[in-house]
DNA sequence: TTTCTTTATGCAATCGATTGCATAAAGAAA
DNA sequence: TTTCTTTATGCAATCGATTGCATAAAGAAA
């Protein structure tokens, strides 16, 4: 108990000087063995333990990394976190959480209050916002490195890892295409977001490559989760627009739409052959089985650790970096093809 | 770009000294408007930026709070994290996390670089061991605060949050009785964690006030993961030792299980009712959806911080905190009673 | 013995910000 | 004019650890 003891309580009760109970600490070639034996004993019976705030002052650098993303509880990023946080801790460094709760005010509070000396460099996913990049554009002018991964800011200047969400897309619907179908709906996001933006545009340009014309009624805006999913399904439902295949944004969405149709006695895929995306972890476990697209989540966070570090250390690092994804076809898409 | 600047720089531009632009900037009454209007000015131009470290150090602590838990990857776990980002957060406090990938030494290390003035207190979930408590007493010692939360050690001196294991376990086996299921078995994790010993000390109990004998064979020790649940299962059905319920002590087992017994035609809930434990993300989509005790993870981290935030401010806590769980019933256990 | 080299330790400045105390300047009261 | 009070600012120490440079002591070489 009591107060916390510095090295200068070591070298008191040595008679020798800070310095050279610092340097012993640090096993340095300079000190005796005996000296270092000593420093080394007193410190354990003080309870001795090294000031990192001081130290970090001192060197100008916090080894610590800030992780700003909209939400934890995806598991998307909860996935991708721990994919940083394993590739930071064994390079020594401490990952700080913020959850900006898709609100850019906190987004700015956030990258304000970390660049304040808290973090040596940022991963980010941005905020369903695009316009407003000026605590990122601080950030540069700082020289604090910042890695931007899957939410990117749609602006070259800045680092970022993604998969590429428009191939992906396509695949995802030339593979629902490869099963004869042509009537595919589309559940998007906010485009204004850059990932929601280029999953719409992957499903458009496959379209068109089919030569499909998307319908009026076909693309059902801003419905990404679970209830928007259902109303969609209810509404085509209630307006006799029934599709032969639903391509989702997100796995969210296609799984209230499932339970929607499955209830009105619809057969998938038989009757509506469904792809998401994300690999949700709930997706093996629906009946039929969700067809989705992986991104790689945990390694894309590991990729992210690796390429900041790489950036703190000084190194050129490419601004664009695009991970493999992985349409994994399971029972809600699986259908002989044509 | 360049060097940082400090609150020198702008003392040094404006001919005064550091001490009055301290105090401008925190805006202290001592200190005119027209020095503060100047001050801040400077301060905007030189891209002024408050360096925390230094402010810690000063202040002898650095509002940031460690998180130790061993693995992200688990809706508990993220969901707590969620809880406790949030409570943090509104308080002031960052959060820096650690997983120990339920190794000892992991949580060892990260203790240890954690209590070295790289956090104020600490929120943990400890790892799959029970006899090596030395790292906490430490922090005990030293006076940081601690508030473990689920996975706490078996010992009174130690502040812990979490719900009542044992009771939550004895009314989902209760629940199962109260269905006329008699032939009740049970999926164990390793009793060496305090909350697998509960859970399963709670079936014990609950068993023996039925007057249900439990015979060999009933109970499937370190059975954890969804590999494990099916292996049992199947195991079950090669040996005809077929029950009629299965109380679980996590959820995940429970669905290798369900998948394997569907596949050999076996009706849940008709012919094997099951409640799961941990209210899992995939828990309500799986079919039958499963029932399952839900621990109120977002809430438990939550009040874990608030814990943590009290101690930090010298109050007294209470030792044992016990939060309300929730017996969520499903179809795989929804039957009329008898 | 003298000079040089090696070894081990200390001196003092430094990283930025904070803060108790001192004090100059200005104004008020006598 | 003198004394007292108020206002605004500066001085200097401090939080712990680090590190370039200086130097004393010991040993080696001449």
């Amino acid at each position: 108990m009591g107060k916390k003891s510095s090295i200068y309580d070591i070298a008191q009760k040595l008679g020798i000087t800070a310095s050279t109970v610092s340097r012993a600490l640090r096993d340095h070639s300079n000190i005796s063995d005996e000296v270092k034996r000593k420093v080394n004993e007193v410190a354990k019976e003080l309870n001795y333990k090294r000031n990192t705030i001081a130290v970090n002052l001192k060197q100008g650098n916090t080894r610590t990394i800030g992780v700003v993303i909209p939400q934890l509880n995806r598991h998307f990023f909860s996935s991708a976190i721990n994919g940083i946080e394993e590739a930071a801790s064994e390079a020594g460094y401490n990952v700080i959480i913020c959850q900006t709760r898709n609100d850019v005010t906190q987004e700015k509070k956030a990258v304000q209050m970390l660049s304040e000396s808290v973090v040596d460099g940022f991963i980010i996913s941005v905020v369903t916002d695009v316009s407003d990049y000026a605590h990122f554009r601080t950030l540069q002018d700082q020289g604090i490195p910042v890695v931007f991964f899957d939410r990117y800011p749609m602006s070259d200047e800045f680092v970022r890892i993604s998969i590429d969400d428009f191939s992906a897309s396509r695949e995802a619907v030339m593979h629902l295409a490869s099963k004869g179908r042509t009537r595919i709906f589309h559940f998007a996001g906010d485009a204004s977001v850059s990932i929601w933006h280029e999953r719409t545009r992957g499903y458009c340009s496959a379209m068109q490559e089919l030569g499909i014309e998307i319908a009026p009624g076909w693309i059902f805006k801003n419905t990404l989760n679970l209830e928007a999913g259902m109303r969609a399904a209810e509404m085509m439902i209630a307006t006799h627009n029934i599709p032969e295949a639903i391509f989702s944004s997100s796995d969210h969405p296609l799984l209230g739409a499932m339970s929607a149709f499955k209830k009105q006695g619809f057969r998938i895929p038989e009757d509506i052959a469904v792809v998401g995306y994300g690999n949700e972890i709930f997706t093996p476990f629906t009946e039929p089985s969700m067809s989705t697209v992986d991104q790689h989540s945990y390694e894309m966070g590991k990729q992210a650790f690796t390429h900041l570090l790489r950036s703190m250390e000084g190194t050129d690092v490419p601004r664009q970096i695009v991970l493999p994804h992985e349409l994994i076809v399971r029972e809600s898409s699986f259908l002989p093809g044509c």
